[in-house]
DNA sequence: AACCAATTATTAATTATTTAATTGACAAGA
DNA sequence: TCTTGTCAATTAAATAATTAATAATTGGTT
């Protein structure tokens, strides 16, 4: 065999994807203008792209005139959902807990947003 | 530019980080017998992974007799925070918080594990 | 009908990743 | 010494991802 799919979203990809979930809906010339500044992608850079996130089952499109309309069929949160039990499963052994427990650790949180994930645990109690 | 280098471990770089962790220190051939079950890899497949992970900066090797002896550089946890912080980045925000709701909402986390969630949380303050 | 602008489709070049065959060095054993 | 086995190094082949140039198409204008 040789190099598999990406089992998430890649960065070019992403970038993409978040266009679209901001927008709702969006051709090919939306999307290259909505990109932000920096690097600005060619039309076609683009469309190759989005084609590729079609056939990965992330948008579809439609025809508005003679324009493409593209529309994401997985949601952001979807997106979230599936990145985050890939990372789970490859780097905390499916356990919930361990990861929380990292995050915890090491990424600084501090005081008020603890006492906010008190209240989610709580909550979700 | 052309494809990037993957921001994260891939999965065949994963399965043989995940033996040299195990491990501590492998010989190629070490790995090779070590990998789990399925579908074994030849020698030079995981030769030539090891080198690009050497070459990544995962791994480090020293010559013991004539064969080389493999070492990770990068530890289990650093590889963990690493995966966390990139995801965090590009699917959440950089909110650890959104990310840990994330969880909550969406893996079914049992009562008992919530309850040393909660014990995390007040330790954490 | 002829032309222009916008869009989609095709093609391709480059790098990364994954897998593996082959080669060459070197040591152990017959 | 000659054979055999082990291991590193070389080479390569296949697929994915990223970017973009160029060709073809289409719809509206003149």
């Amino acid at each position: 065999m040789a190099r598999p799919k990406s089992p998430t979203l890649t960065e070019a990809e992403l970038r993409l994807m978040d266009v679209l979930w901001k927008k709702e809906t969006a051709t090919v010339s939306d999307v290259v203008a909505a990109l932000p500044g920096k690097e600005p992608l060619a039309y076609s850079t683009v469309l190759t792209t989005l084609r590729i996130l079609e056939r990965k089952g992330y948008l579809s499109h439609e025809k508005e005139g003679r324009a493409y309309v593209y529309q994401p069929v997985v949601g952001r949160e979807e997106a979230r959902n599936s990145v985050v039990r890939y990372m789970m499963s490859r780097f905390f052994n499916n356990s919930p807990e361990m990861l929380v427990l990292n995050i915890l650790e090491n990424e600084a949180v501090d005081a008020d947003v603890l006492e906010r994930l008190k209240q989610m645990v709580e909550d979700s109690g």
